[in-house]
DNA sequence: TCTTTTCTTGACCATACGGTCAGGAACCGC
DNA sequence: GCGGTTCCTGACCGTATGGTCAAGAAAAGA
């Protein structure tokens, strides 16, 4: 019996199988995209059989979702560790930095969830809507009141927030394309400098 | 007889069919992803049979690459444009704004490349070594000069020119979650008027 | 007009892919 | 050790997909 008996905690060899093949499926499906993966590759980078994989997921769909489900909050983490009472040119900064490290530590999330984006949210947009729009409104309203109380500089909270993502992902999301641009040289190091001073001169009142 | 053929000028059915086929390879490569794309669905859209498809383009591969090729002059214009003799400050802000624009108008070429890059560069990869890179190393040495002479602030060329396509391309590459976060708000307007007064601020001597 | 070349297509093929199933193997409480 | 449950797999199925081909339709020359 699968996972849609109700109340049944999971079985050691369950868990393990199961993290198996969602990590898998998170390099197979980041580096090809939804369409572009293939069961059959997933099965085989988590050392599992094709059947074995849908005696656990009901199918190809189910693992996508799921992915991107369970790595939601992970992603949102250091947005919600945002302190309302700290220091605000310090807190965003951090949050920065958070941001970027992420990059570099879960490349393949952060390429998952470029994908599934790019190509229009087909499977996550309702989540969106209903987890990431009440953050972002909230953060936005955070960074407002900072500004009002003139503690940053004026500027639209939402257009910040889109920057500080777009330009700490890109390391992420590019890597293929910065590699090449960059070459041998401190990637990691030059964009935490890079990026610590962009933002402190655009965020100081 | 194909294209192969070494001298012979296309003729007018083959540049409006070529022309109709690159179209609606667009638009459903840069939806779907390389893999997700299917010849039926590019057909389709381009009104021809799956077979004269074929018989413009060898395979759904050369239409992919010759797509990405076309592309990348276009693509890379404005970085070209900008005028060594020029304001320093203004003209990378007009570069901004043009990379902004292009964002808009040609948000489908933007996801092209986002989701080529993204994938790893497997077919363009080539391409960015010999196209992109000189250019960028001319660009990224004609900023140094620029901030050697005092007229910008100190930073590293590389990562501010990553600054400027993450925060533009954003914009169009994920346009379904700026679409759930900002709502019926003009965003174009509001983008324009962020990433001027952002890069102003950051070069700013 | 007649001929040659270019263009177009319906029918077809081989493979790949998501998914199913019957039955066997491994595990587990007793 | 035994019975029942969970876990696993080889073989198989229907469909989708990239691609081929022979032959007809349309243009283009002559």
């Amino acid at each position: 019996m699968n996972t849609a008996s109700p109340t049944r905690k999971p079985s050691r060899i369950q868990k393990r199988n199961r993290k198996l093949i969602l990590d898998a499926a998170l390099e197979v499906f980041s580096t090809h995209g939804y369409r572009g993966a293939t069961l059959d590759q997933i099965a085989t980078c988590a050392g599992l059989s094709k059947p074995n994989i849908l005696y656990y997921f009901t199918g190809k769909e189910e693992i996508h979702i799921t992915l991107l489900n369970g790595l939601m909050d992970t992603w949102l983490a250091p947005m919600r560790e945002i302190d309302p009472e700290g220091d605000p040119l310090e807190e965003i900064l951090r949050y920065v930095h958070r941001k970027l490290e992420m990059s570099r530590e879960f490349p393949r999330e952060s390429r998952l969830f470029a994908n599934e984006i790019i190509q229009g949210a087909p499977r996550i947009g309702p989540h969106l809507e209903a987890g990431l729009k009440p953050l972002v409104d909230e953060t936005s309203t955070l960074f407002e009141g900072w500004m009002a109380a003139g503690k940053l500089a004026q500027m639209d909270a939402r257009h910040l927030i889109f920057s500080i993502w777009a330009t700490t992902q890109h390391y992420a999301d590019f890597a293929a394309q910065v590699r090449v641009l960059m070459g041998e040289a401190d990637v990691e190091g030059g964009a935490r400098a890079h990026l610590d001073m962009m933002f402190r001169r655009l965020l100081r009142p």
